[in-house]
DNA sequence: TGATCAATCCCTGTTTCGGGGGATTTTTCT
DNA sequence: AGAAAAATCCCCCGAAACAGGGATTGATCA
């Protein structure tokens, strides 16, 4: 019987070596590699090809979100499992929609990080327990509306405190297409005015 | 020659582990318990009295903060080590403040851990050398205006999306107090507008 | 090729905000 | 008891935001 080979990212020393101890204690799984970054696993991946990566979100550079489209592209048989700490959620969406076949926290215990293993290698999509419940916070969270890139741009002015003019003045268009955008931002957030817009901008990690 | 006892504090399985490891590769320290939270910790500490406590800074019900609190109260020869990611850097001021002895981030190695470890059991303070750099950003960080309980009330109102009227009426005051109120928050976080007030204010965790 | 959507621009109101003043009463702490 | 800070209230005015319409140009795509 073959074990499965597993590769992790996690710019965190701390975290790696944590995963490190977990999975060895783990039997049908064998370590093939550990990586600090993008670059890195992209190298193990070629070099040793494993079943699983196991990686990181948030990571500096090149994000756990960009790596797994790297990886669907170039890789399209290697299993993606997201890991990230709790108060990262917002992301899940996003990487499942990158191609990630099963997501945990950072919180998982030995236990978990075996069922996700398994479940992930038998093809399907495994969801942290944790991740599962509060299926309306869930909804919220997916419930980012779709902006359009100068939509967004407006945004982040108007997040830095620019009036409409001020911005019309910066994308060199007339205050009244920047007050349009406004009103399309106010009514895609489903909000009534600029405060409760930053705050779900921010919320959403748009800001 | 005695060897340094740590106790170490996170909610996290992995990073417990981590640390375990990397720890134990270091000769002159001694794991003396390992905590999932701050009540474990306090049992802990009690029965192990270790010289040094390193802990997580964002836990579930009792945060890091809290826990240096007590720590510094019960056992104020107990050295407090901090521990964070990259993106919980703004909590650093409060957590001096508290009584930590140093800070240090989860993507530390062996090497700073360890540096960590002697230069705080010297007496001295230890800074991860990247909390150090960027003044600037430090400064800015802990640059969050002092508020008022009644500032932070109205703040909190004003980030949900009401108006003043709105809020004058929710705190059963004159529309002209609340303006006050907001006009001194624009003042204190140095904005013109609720865009930029409500994003600092995020920024802060205030929101 | 028609439909849809993004991006642009325009107008008219009303309301709120932001900047500038000043003032009084509580609370809090020394 | 007295100072300092917090909380309250008041006024004016111009600028901006909000709400409600409508319209035109391109690009994209079924």
């Amino acid at each position: 019987m073959d074990k499965i080979k597993i590769l992790v990212t996690d710019d965190h020393p701390m975290v790696l070596e944590g995963m490190q101890t977990m999975l060895s204690q783990i039997s049908f799984v064998a370590i093939t590699g550990l990586a600090r970054n993008a670059y890195e696993a992209m190298e193990l991946i070629k070099a040793n090809s494993p079943h699983i990566v196991i990686t990181d979100i948030s990571m500096p550079e090149i994000s756990g979100i960009e790596l797994t489209e790297k990886i669907r592209k170039e890789y399209p048989e290697v299993k993606v499992i997201a890991m990230s700490t709790f108060n990262e959620r917002s992301y899940i969406s996003r990487m499942v929609q990158n191609g990630a076949s099963g997501y945990i926290l950072k919180s998982a215990g030995r236990e978990e990080i075996e069922e996700a293993i398994l479940t992930v290698q038998e093809g399907k999509l495994y969801m942290s327990i944790d991740l599962q419940m509060n299926q309306q916070e869930q909804q919220e969270i997916s419930k980012t509306p779709l902006l359009t890139s100068r939509e967004k741009e407006v945004l982040l002015l108007i997040a830095e405190g620019y009036t409409n003019p001020q911005i019309a003045a910066k994308l060199f268009v007339s205050p009244y297409t920047v007050d349009s955008h406004r009103k399309n931002l106010l009514t895609k957030f489903d909000v009534n005015n600029t405060a409760g817009l930053i705050k779900l901008a921010a919320k959403h990690g748009l800001v």
